[in-house]
RNA sequence: GUGGGAUUAGCUCAGUUGGUUAGAGUGCCAGAUUGUGGCUCUGGAAGUCGUGGGUUCGAUUCCCAUAUCCCACCCCA
C-alpha cells in the first residue's frame, strides 16, 4: 500500500514556511501588545469536555470529532477547537483568581472529520483569542480592533467585519416564539433541511441557502430586533465603541450560533476569496460557557481565526510575504580542499553568516551553477592557491563586476556586514574594503 | 453522509478511434580541452499511465469498484 498523507491533511513546505512563521510572529507580536499572553493547551482532551464546551448536539461533535478509547479504556478526542480546552484550563489552574481580565490567545491545530474543500481541511490551524472576567462591551471592541490591527499590519484590504448580536437566553427564548409563529404558515413551503430545522434548529433557517427559503425569510424578524433592554444597551455600546475607535462594519442580521452560552455579541470577518467559506474569523462572547463547564459564573469573549483562510485571503489580494533568505555566500571548493573549506565555513556561520559549500565533491562549474541556483548573493572559490596565498576573490553573483580581492581572516566580519543589506550598501562597503585592505 | 470533475516522470501536462520498447516542457545529474554560474547545445537517470477487479488474443485507453485530489451541499475557521 502506498502512504500518503490522510485525506484532508498537507505539508507545509519550507517555500511557504517563512509566509506561515510571518503570519504567527505578527499575531503574537499584535496579541502582546493588547495584553494576550500566549497559552498552549493540550492536543486532545477528553472526549466530555469537548460533548460540554462545544455541545453535544453540535455536528462538530455528533459527526466530526476525532474520537478513540486510550490504553486505558478513557474516550478521547482530538480537540476540534479551541476554546473548550482553553476554559478547561482557566478552570484547572485557577484563572478565576487571576487579575481581570484574563486574556490569553493561542495558535492550534485542530481536528474536524469532514469532506474536504476550498478553505477546509480535517486538519487546519487557528489563532484564537479569549478574554475572561469582562462583561461590558469594551472588551468586544478591543477584541475586535485587535483583529482589524492584525489584518491591517498584515496588510490585507477588502475584508469586511460582520457583527450582530444574538440577545442572552432569556430574550432567545421569546424571540424564537416569534420567529415560529412566523415561519408556521410557510412551513410546507420550506426545504426539507430547513423543515427539520424548524424543530431542532429554527435559527439556522436564517441563514439558509435555498432560494425558497430565503424568500421566505427575507422578512422574517431577526433576532437583534428582539433582544431585551440589556442585550440592546450592550450592543449599541459596542457600536459606540467601535465608531470611536473608527473601525468600520456592517450590521448582519443574518449571523447565528446554535448553543445557548454564546450570548450577545456576535462578529465574523468575511471574503470572498476563501470558496463558500466566506468567515476567515469568526468570534463571539460567550457568558454562559465558564458556568456551563461547572465554574463560577464568568463572563467570556472571544474568537478564531482559520490560518489557512488568512493565507488564502493573503494570496487573493497579493500580499508579498516573506520568502525563505538564500545564503549569503557560498564556497566553492578545488583540490581536495573541503576540510579547509568546511572549517572556513563554520567560522562564517559561527560569525552569523549564512554561508553554503560544497559537500557532493562537484566540479567547479557544477558548484558555481548549484550557487547561483540556491540564490547565494556572493560566491567565492578555495583552492590550494588561496589558501596558500592566504587571500580569495569575493564575487557577486547578483551584480556584474562586484568582486574584492578578500583575506581569508577577514571572511567573517565582511560577509556579516554585507548580509541583509541593500544592494547599494553592500558595493560601499566592499568598495572601502578594497581600498583600505592594501592588498 | 450526498453530488460533479480529475488522477500519465519530482512538477505542469500531451497522447493512444484498444496493438511492439509511452511523450513534451520544466526540474534533477553529467558533459561542451585542464579553476568560475545564469544563455545555448549534447547526453543521462526517472513512470507497474492512482489501486484492485472485469471484458478482450491484447487494456494506459472500454466497464465496475475503491482511494486520493479539486469543487459544491451539510456544517464550520
Amino acid at each position: 500500500m502506498k502512504i500518503a498523507a490522510p485525506k484532508g491533511t498537507r505539508d507545509i513546505l519550507p517555500g511557504e514556511i517563512t509566509a506561515w512563521q510571518h503570519v504567527e510572529q505578527v499575531f503574537a507580536e499584535i496579541c502582546g501588545r493588547f495584553g494576550y499572553q500566549e497559552i498552549r493547551i493540550p492536543t486532545f482532551e477528553q472526549t466530555g469536555l469537548f460533548q460540554r464546551g462545544v455541545g453535544n448536539t453540535t455536528d462538530i461533535v455528533q459527526k466530526e470529532m476525532y474520537t478513540f478509547e486510550d490504553k486505558g479504556g478513557r474516550s478521547m478526542s482530538l480537540r476540534p477547537e479551541g476554546t473548550a480546552g482553553v476554559v478547561r484550563s482557566f478552570l484547572e489552574n485557577g484563572m478565576a483568581s487571576w487579575p481581570s481580565p484574563v486574556r490569553l490567545f493561542y495558535n492550534i491545530t485542530a481536528f474536524r472529520y469532514e469532506n474536504v474543500q476550498k478553505g477546509r481541511y480535517r486538519e487546519f490551524h487557528q489563532f484564537g483569542c479569549e478574554a475572561f472576567g469582562a462583561s461590558g462591551p469594551a472588551i468586544d471592541a478591543e477584541l475586535i480592533s485587535l483583529l482589524q490591527l492584525y489584518f491591517q499590519t498584515l496588510g490585507l484590504s477588502r475584508t469586511s467585519l460582520h457583527i450582530s448580536s444574538i440577545g442572552c437566553p432569556v430574550c432567545r427564548e421569546s424571540y424564537l416564539e416569534v420567529l415560529k409563529k412566523f415561519l408556521q404558515p410557510h412551513l410546507d413551503r420550506l426545504c426539507t433541511d430547513c423543515q427539520e430545522r424548524f424543530v431542532k434548529n429554527p435559527m439556522r433557517i436564517i441563514d439558509c441557502k435555498e432560494a425558497v427559503c430565503r424568500g421566505i425569510t427575507r422578512d422574517a424578524p431577526a433576532q437583534l430586533d428582539h433582544i431585551c433592554s440589556d442585550c440592546q444597551r450592550h450592543f449599541q455600546g459596542l457600536c459606540d465603541n467601535l465608531d470611536s475607535l473608527g473601525l468600520d462594519y456592517i450590521i448582519d442580521r443574518k449571523i447565528v450560533r446554535g448553543l445557548d452560552y454564546y450570548t450577545r455579541t456576535v462578529f465574523e470577518f468575511i471574503s470572498e476569496n476563501v470558496g463558500t467559506q466566506g468567515t476567515i474569523c469568526g468570534g463571539g462572547r460567550y457568558d454562559g460557557l465558564v458556568a456551563a463547564m461547572g465554574g463560577p459564573p464568568t463572563p467570556g469573549i472571544g474568537f478564531a481565526l482559520g490560518v489557512e483562510r488568512l493565507l488564502m485571503e493573503l494570496a487573493a489580494q497579493r500580499v508579498q510575504l516573506p520568502q525563505p533568505a538564500p545564503p549569503t555566500v557560498y564556497l566553492a571548493v578545488t583540490g581536495s580542499m573541503e576540510q579547509q573549506a568546511a572549517s572556513l565555513c563554520f567560522a562564517l556561520r559561527r560569525a552569523g553568516v549564512r554561508a553554503q559549500t560544497d559537500l557532493l565533491d562537484r566540479s567547479l562549474k557544477a558548484q558555481m551553477k548549484h550557487a547561483g541556483k540556491s540564490g547565494a548573493q556572493f560566491v567565492l572559490v578555495l583552492g590550494p592557491d588561496e589558501l596558500a596565498a592566504g587571500t580569495t576573490q569575493l564575487r557577486s553573483l547578483l551584480r556584474e563586476n562586484v568582486t574584492a580581492v578578500v583575506r581569508l581572516a577577514d571572511l567573517p566580519d565582511l560577509l556579516c556586514g554585507l548580509q541583509d543589506r541593500p544592494a547599494a550598501e553592500q558595493d560601499k562597503i566592499i568598495d572601502d574594503y578594497a581600498s583600505t585592505s592594501a592588498i
